[in-house]
DNA sequence: GAAAAACTGTGACTTGAGTCATTTTCGTAA
DNA sequence: TTACGAAAATGACTCAAGTCACAGTTTTTC
């Protein structure tokens, strides 16, 4: 049997999705809030086992709630209650820890099939949602084409080791050169980025995710 | 009228898909090839819109392909053809541009659906690939909960700039203070993240997100 | 085989960065 | 009310970083 709380502001789609969720017996609707505060407070009272959550509420909204559950009760898995227009919101409730995503206009098979994916650990995106929200991520681990950085071999594993915080002297260790050459090369090479400082240049290192 | 280029090393394979494909009236496949290089080949001697591509190819594989395809000819579509083992490489060939994903074992139905969303503009993605591949992504741009950086707001301001490559006297300017008390927080900072220099906590502010 | 680019090194010089001690002000929590 | 941490500032000191000029070696390229 798994016990699930339901948090959704709205009366009636509450109680249609508590409907459609009892259409399988394996299911149970055992505590219901309308804004993230209660919902806090239910789960202190109930033991949960998943937690459906509207993202748009008064008080307190989707997001933060399930932070504050994450936080406390790690396992509990959350679903989230999403529109189409919702979709800013839904990066951050995955960092935030949801398991999954639930399109309102879903039918009652899928919310099932959501349900017991989700509780095998599984994580329950629907299509749609999963198309909207892939770019958004892409675009953030993307910008660094690898294309033209016009660094020889030799820069490029000292623009590395900058990247990772070393000094010179340490960089001249590990690359069995002098402090000089270091410095020469690192001279060259904020010439060619149009840096102006190793400090520069690791943020360069680090956001062009120079690595290897 | 959509003209499609099929590369897929498999000939079995790839006769099933052009059957399948050609069962609506608006796809047709006017070229085939077995590799990456072959693709390219193919590219130049004909009109292409989409391409479906496989990804584990001999000579040159879907990834090399979809980059190099995606260079010259930006405005064709790309639909990577994968297994639920193909995971890592799924991550690579949406940064290298690939506009959507089908899984090998879908139905013809859901093959034709996703060259029309492909075609109009959005992203086709198999439910189950999206679920293996938003967990992947997310780390990435994760690791940073925001939670227990002990700073003040103070230092939070300052570190943001540091990590914009910023020097102290540009610092000073923009808060308002002086350089030696610029100089103070820094320390103050360095000291309570446990850093040495100026360039790791432009590293630190960098993967930590701190941007605001 | 010659030219170009990459790699390495030295020494001298300038300056920005970081540390330390010490002081003052301000708001807030015990 | 007191005590404390955050914020702001000054001055003095040290040193890593970066620039510049010059030079030798190796590797790549045409």
């Amino acid at each position: 049997m798994i016990h699930i709380l339901l948090v959704e502001d709205q009366a009636l789609v509450r109680q249609g999705l508590k409907m459609m969720i009892e259409q399988d017996e394996q299911l149970q609707v055992i505590a219901e809030a309308e804004h993230g505060l209660e919902a806090l407070q239910k789960m202190e009272k109930h033991m949960i086992d998943l937690v459906i959550m509207d993202i748009r509420m008064p008080v307190m909204n989707g997001l933060e709630a399930t932070r504050k559950i994450k936080e406390q009760w790690p396992n509990v898995k959350i679903l989230i209650l999403t529109t189409f227009n919702d979709d800013e919101y839904a990066v951050q409730a995955l960092k935030d820890g949801a398991n999954g995503f639930l399109l309102k206009t879903a039918e009652q098979q899928k919310l099932i099939q959501a349900i017991y994916s989700c509780m095998r650990g599984g994580m329950a995106i629907h299509e749609d949602v999963a198309a909207k929200m892939l770019p958004r991520l892409l675009e953030k681990s993307k910008q660094a084409p690898t294309t033209n950085i016009p660094l020889t071999p030799r820069e490029l594993a000292i623009t590395k080791l900058v990247g990772e915080g070393k000094t010179n002297k340490e960089i001249a260790a590990v690359l069995h050169l002098s402090v000089g050459t270091v410095k020469n090369h690192i001279t060259q090479i904020l010439q060619k980025l149009d840096l102006r400082d190793r400090t520069q240049l690791a943020i360069y290192a680090v956001k062009h995710d120079i690595t290897s």
